[in-house]
DNA sequence: TCTCACTTTAGAGTAAACTACAGCGTTAAG
DNA sequence: CTTAACGCTGTAGTTTACTCTAAAGTGAGA
């Protein structure tokens, strides 16, 4: 088993080794096992996991959304499964309207680029908050 | 011409007569004109502008970013022409990247709560993380 | 006219998410 | 066997984006 040392994660993820440290402290990665001299031991599963945070981040969810949504996990046999189910459905919520703006975003700047190398007729003025209004 | 007090434009906005002073002091709104006894007047422009802003935090754009966005405009006769088409390509990249990460999201939360309510093969343990793997 | 909610400025305070030491031990290449 | 890069803990500092407070002026209803 290949394990990885602290600068590897931090550099198969984008990140520092302070940072990782932080999460730890923040409880959003285990607490890894450490070798003899007590270096942090790391493996693929948290590889996957700081991923998931960085790039959840970069959506603009906080450390405590994604603490939550790293802590969503259905087991059959418990009786939480209605709160996960409805945590997992408000999640969703957030994403699809986060998918709606960003769509219109998206048009919106679209249109600004295309005023910008558009014919003769497109606007001399535009602007995203133009664009944003059809 | 309907202007608005900063309390006005505030709670259309859903935010705070503070955050809109440090959002003026941080040029992210242009200085309103003022009534006889100083009080900052609003137009339907700003409320706009406003709005815009509070989307595009809730999407994970910084303020510096969403003052970029905001002094995209295209002039046909400028000569910037070029940097403002160059800006917002790269911004148009960053908001395909978020959209390809929040379907992906999507998804995985999706199998998350089928697995919740799914039928008897579905799995007995199943977390954001492992569903994020197809 | 009183009163109460609203606004002003300047400045301080806060929460989240890092980021940077200091002072030490470890590991691996040359 | 040295030395440079890496890792450890603990603590302090920074950045971003607000948020609050004090002390004073404004405006509109009863």
């Amino acid at each position: 088993m290949a394990y990885l040392r602290i600068g590897e994660l931090a550099s198969q993820t984008d990140t520092s080794a302070e940072t990782l440290r932080y999460y730890e402290k923040e409880k959003l990665i285990p607490e890894p096992r450490r070798s003899d001299s007590g270096y942090r031991l790391y493996t693929l599963e948290d590889v996957r996991r700081v991923n998931f945070i960085r790039r959840a981040r970069a959506m603009g969810f906080s450390l405590k959304d994604i603490a939550e949504l790293l802590s969503l996990q259905v087991d059959r046999e418990s009786s939480t499964c209605g709160e996960v189910k409805e945590l997992a459905e408000q999640k969703l919520s957030d994403i699809d309207s986060k998918l709606m703006e960003l769509n219109k975003m998206k048009a919106a700047l679209q249109q600004v680029t295309e005023a910008c190398t558009g014919g003769s007729e497109s606007a001399v003025h535009c602007t995203i908050l133009n664009a944003l209004e059809h």
